[in-house]
DNA sequence: TTGAAAGCGATACCAA
DNA sequence: TTGGTATCGCTTTCAA
């Protein structure tokens, strides 16, 4: 029976062209069911089964339903590329992220992912951290794929990037930072805040000595130095450093605990640019036999799950991440609809989240 | 300049047109610039370029000097929505994971995705472990892009789905399991194998009472079912058994233990389903005195980094992840290639990782 | 509310 | 090695 409307349809493209050559191959797979299929069957006109699928609205309640059953019966799948091309909206929505093997980016990137999908969209991933593959590269592949928005984590990039991304015109969310002047929106927080307010908190504690463990990273390394900065101004300057290595995983934090105590740190607070860094650290400390938080305290940073109440022993800055993630695909949309987001720079603030006595 | 080409190209098309209307509305941003545009600044005709591009062993090298000159002049970005659309390839694989908040997961797409962007694909990726949007629903929207292959994580799929893959015809690789009769082709291991492996080395030791601590979920479920079933048959009977919620964390660790502990285990193996798992039940093992592995053994699966050498109490099975990322791409490019893999069950094996003398 | 015709931007096929 | 022409499957615009 779809082998008879197949013929059909077949001759009627034949007609169209002036020279008629050998029938073209019969389509396989996936596009063996077109839209028009769909509508022959229905007894309706291509447009019509398009409408049904995606302005239900449009269409007469009884032409939705002989649609829709003809869409089941012919187990149509709808052609994105092909809608795509000729609505010039994908529903594709590309996001850029360090690495997906880290989980407070992985956070954001699902509730924003969950907002979008709800909204029909799709995100596709790339991950810009580890690669030798530069931003730029990584920024053209998925803009071939003409995405409706774009999702960036940082507010730094290249010149060429925000060339290219401004030429795009498509809508942008940058994340994780904040700026007065984001290239469309941002929805994030202050690193350096967020590191004086830590800095403030512990030297109003009255701890003197201190020692860090920092991922080498763009914003870890930020919070550091304003830590640095505010701390001196404190008049504290007794900081032993330690940097280590991406991804952060507890390996790294017992070994960047291990270094600073070869340093000669043996009592204070220890900062930590995450917090499987700050367990890391913790348990490396216990295993050693030292007290925390009383011979040292720790503070980690993100309240990733891992920290929160798990670990008593444990303070932490909370950034609350799904709703970054949120208010990033939000925006988005609000920026896609063609809306001009009153509020291009959404700080999303933090909370210093203390355990115990530290 | 671009501007004048921009005319001339709106002209021809009007000619073409029979009855002329409005020239429609200019395009925009990245499509503002086409493959004509590029082809009109280098003096050849759009095939040619097309053909720069992705043939480029196709055409003369002085042509193909003059059309990459003129794509860097343009700023030209490829739109593959068309591309796909034309060629029927999109140059995108969709890959199906329970999680991307699990790293075990995540590791083997991210090797995965490797392989396949230099092979010059892009990978979108589905969760489909802990929405409530069924998998049917996902893999209808991910086919919706054409994609030219796609990555399953099991290989136990619904009918529906079973049905509509293989209606697809696309290119298929299931992972993470093994299975004599795939799909298309299956790269993974036998989860009843390492679970019965576990049990005959523990039992070797000499242990007799036991406790797991598994996740909710049907991999980390078959191989403690197998697991039990394996003990029985060397007539431990005594297991203690704890099923926690994913995803799994270092807390579901620590209740985990409590939970064994509460139903009065105190000497024996524990057995977790994953290393962050175990990592946990070993945090929650030290915080109360109890000796790892003397009073109580530890064993995890996975090698996640976690475990391996930073906590030497605990011993796991290793399973070689980014070697089952590479394998999965190179079997699915095969298949692309439309070479017929000659072996469509590929068994990764695993390796048991002792620690000190568990 | 429905339909006809004209693209969307690129590639395949054949011819030159 | 290069180019003309006809699609690819769907949506837009406009008309009925």
């Amino acid at each position: 029976m779809f082998q008879a409307t197949r013929e059909t349809h077949k001759k009627r493209r034949a007609k169209r062209t002036h020279t008629p050559k050998k029938a073209s191959t019969p389509r396989r797979g996936l596009d063996s069911v077109t839209l028009e299929d769909v509508a022959k069957l229905a007894g309706v006109s291509a447009i019509t089964v398009s409408r049904a699928l995606n302005h239900p609205d449009k269409v007469a309640a009884p032409t939705l339903e002989e649609v829709t059953r003809a869409i089941e019966l012919t187990g149509y799948v709808p052609n994105l590329l092909a809608g795509g091309l000729a609505s010039q909206r994908s529903r594709l929505i590309a996001a850029i992220v360090p690495s997906i093997a880290n989980l407070v980016y992985v956070d954001v990137i699902r509730s924003f992912s969950e907002s979008l999908n709800s909204a029909g969209y799709q995100v596709i991933l790339g991950e810009s951290g580890y690669s030798e593959t530069s931003e730029l590269t990584l920024i053209s592949a998925l803009l071939s794929r003409r995405p409706d928005g774009i999702l960036l984590t940082g507010v730094n990039h290249a010149a060429d990037c925000r060339r290219l991304l401004m030429a795009s015109k498509i809508p942008l969310v940058e994340t994780w930072d904040i700026t007065p002047t984001p290239l469309d929106v941002v929805v994030g927080f202050s690193h350096e805040r967020i590191a004086e307010a830590v800095a403030d908190y512990l030297a109003g504690k009255g701890y003197r000595r201190f020692g860090t463990v920092s991922a080498d990273d763009y914003r870890a390394q930020l919070r550091e130095k304003a830590l640095l900065t505010r701390l001196a101004s404190h008049g504290i300057v007794d900081v032993s450093i330690s940097t280590v290595a991406n991804p952060t995983d507890l390996r790294r934090g017992r070994e960047g605990l291990s270094r600073l105590l070869d340093a000669g740190f043996r009592h204070g607070a220890i900062t930590c640019s995450s917090d499987t860094l700050a367990l890391g650290v913790l348990i490396e400390a216990q295993s050693r036999g030292i007290a925390v938080p009383d011979d040292i305290a720790i503070f980690g940073f993100g309240d990733q799950n891992l920290a929160a109440d798990t670990f008593p022993a444990l303070s932490t800055v909370r950034i609350d991440r799904p709703r970054m993630g949120r208010l990033a695909a939000d925006a988005l949309l609000a920026r896609i609809a063609g809306k001009n987001v009153p509020e291009p720079s959404i700080d999303l603030g933090f909370e210093i989240v203390e355990r115990e006595t530290t």
